[in-house]
RNA sequence: GGUCGCGUGGCCGAGUGGCUAGGCAGAGGUCUGCAAAACCUUGUACGGCGGUUCGAAUCCGUCCGCGACCUCCA
């Protein structure tokens, strides 16, 4: 493997291999977004914490990056057999608005939400209500391939047929029609409209009380929920394009059926990286309201849960999922944030000093070797399937070497400007550019933050003059009454810097 | 029951056929007026049992446990 490359686990392939994009230089990206019925969850929050810093890697890599991400609004029902409520209509019932007035209060929670936790924009945002014809025609296609059946008013697509024609069916999920088929011959007397259990619908004929519908061909109705990703990408990023992302549980049977559905209406596979985020835990179990196992980012943000011991901000939050890497269950536990949060405030105290470095001494062979050593296999940690914490494994052994140049430790001190700007630029570009993290003490807002900073190096000169004289008790008063305010001194060689808690 | 995946030291969490992850916590030291911070040093690890191999925690089998999805049940 050249560290030079970038490899991406394929979920499709289960192999890891290496990125080459359809276009030199271009890359189209589809992720999964959110159905947006209610409060955004925080097993989202990692999902697309974690497509964005894939997103921001390729883009860092030079790629031009549209990176397409939808909300759906319609289609997805509370039971994925094609039977039950629409996710969105029972929302709206239950809170007595209008399907459109719950799509934008909770679309504009989940945008409020992702700017909390600092994560750049998609290129373009599609809502399923908003291609109903894309995903019309896309039936008609399907239909006009043989690959799908109309039943009283309803398309479904037949599984079996496209499964007997392709050996793609499946491949994804690594289900067999087979199994499927005789797992669930029971059921086969229960639905009448559809010819084998595995079908799916693509478009449903809606009742008279349906809220969102609209006309067909086949009647007034809305289209399955897999099938606005199918079309959506299609008008987008083109029948082939280069990455699928989404979370794990969507892989069955939310992908298989948008590959099969691809496949049925342009005979060609949508995407040639398909990319499965892990799941995110509570406590070693799933997050579940109703285990009482279960925590929203505000809790989180606020502190106000059973399960954690005080706040944590969002940063830290983002900072503890970035310690995983994204293909791995990631198991948030009280301890584990506090830990991150350890973590986070130890990196970003660094970085701050080092950007601050002013003035590089002579060189130092030794040191600087190790400072780019330590700095390239950053980047080879991330041309590996973005392996996160692996990268920032290499920062973290870098601080020791920038709190020694604080400490004025010979060796350390000498670094050369070059290496020192390469060192900002680095930490710089990672911490901010790929990680997306924001140091959330500098992002406080400038003036006030000058201001402060200014007041502390008085308060900090005036201890000094105590020091001096040993005037101790007064020196100590100041320490102690700022711990209070949660400031915290720290005398070095150099003099004393301070950092808030 | 099926499909996919996981099981690493006190906790979190990378990785690997023989060679340091990293963070947090713990221990010792340096520094300090004292402290904190920082720096240096440091420990027990790869679920159980078999097998392949000169050598496996890393590959294979099996058992146990966990998670997601599907199914079943409710």
């Amino acid at each position: 493997m050249n560290t030079q490359d970038l490899y991406i686990q394929n979920s499709l392939t289960r192999e890891k291999e290496k990125f080459e994009p359809i276009e030199e230089g271009f890359i189209g990206m589809y992720v999964c977004g959110p159905t947006v019925y209610s409060d955004v969850h925080l097993g989202n929050c990692r999902t697309f914490v974690s497509f964005d810093v894939i997103y921001r890697y390729l883009l860092h890599l030079g790629y031009k990056v549209r990176y397409v991400r939808n909300i759906t609004d319609v289609g997805h029902l509370t039971d994925d057999a094609d039977q039950g409520e629409d996710k969105i209509a029972k929302r709206a019932k239950l809170e007595k608005l209008e399907p459109m007035e719950v799509v934008q209060k909770y679309t504009n929670g989940f945008h409020d939400m992702m700017d909390v936790f600092n994560t750049k924009k998609p290129s373009i945002e599609p809502r399923a209500t908003g291609h109903i014809m894309e995903q019309i025609k896309m039936v008609e296609a399907i239909l006009d391939n043989g690959l799908a059946y109309e039943s009283n008013g309803s398309v479904y697509f037949n599984t079996v047929k496209f499964a007997s024609e392709n050996e793609e069916y499946g491949k994804l999920s690594g289900r067999v029609i087979d199994e499927l088929m005789s797992e669930s011959r029971d059921d086969l007397k229960k639905q009448d409209e559809k010819q084998h259990p595995s079908d799916f619908a693509i478009w449903m004929r809606a009742d008279e009380t349906h809220l969102m519908k609209w006309e067909s061909p086949w009647s007034i109705g809305f289209p399955g929920w897999h099938l606005e990703c199918s079309a959506m990408s299609t008008k987008y990023l083109g029948e082939h394009f280069d990455i699928h992302g989404g979370g794990n549980d969507l892989k069955f049977p939310h992908h298989e059926n948008e590959i099969a559905q691809n496949m049925g209406a342009c005979n060609c596979t949508p995407a040639n990286y398909w990319i499965h985020t892990n799941m995110l835990l509570m406590n070693g179990r799933k997050m579940a309201k109703s285990d009482n196992n279960s925590i929203t980012p505000e809790q989180l943000f606020t502190g106000d849960s059973e399960h954690i011991s005080k706040a944590y901000s969002p940063m830290i939050v983002k900072f503890f999922m970035l310690q995983s890497h994204y293909g791995s269950t990631l198991d948030l536990t009280d301890a584990g944030l506090l830990a991150a949060e350890k973590g986070y405030k130890r990196i970003m105290e660094a970085n701050r000093y080092l950007q601050a470095i002013e003035n590089g001494g002579n060189g130092n062979e030794d040191v600087e070797e190790k400072i780019g050593t330590l700095i390239n296999q950053a980047q080879a940690d991330m041309n590996d399937d973005f392996n996160t914490p692996k990268s920032l494994s290499r920062l973290f052994e870098l601080v020791p070497i920038i709190n020694s140049h604080k400490d004025g430790k010979e060796g350390f001190s000498d670094i050369s400007q070059q290496v020192i700007d390469k060192l900002k630029q680095t930490f710089s570009i990672y911490l901010f550019d790929i990680f997306g993290l924001k140091d959330e003490f500098e992002s406080e807002g400038n003036a006030i933050s000058s201001k402060f900073s200014g007041l502390m190096e008085l308060i900090i000169d005036i201890r000094k003059d105590a020091r001096t004289e040993k005037n101790w008790s007064t020196s100590d008063k100041i320490r102690d009454k700022l711990q209070e305010l949660d400031i915290q001194l720290k005398d070095g060689k150099e003099g004393t810097h301070w950092s808030l808690n």
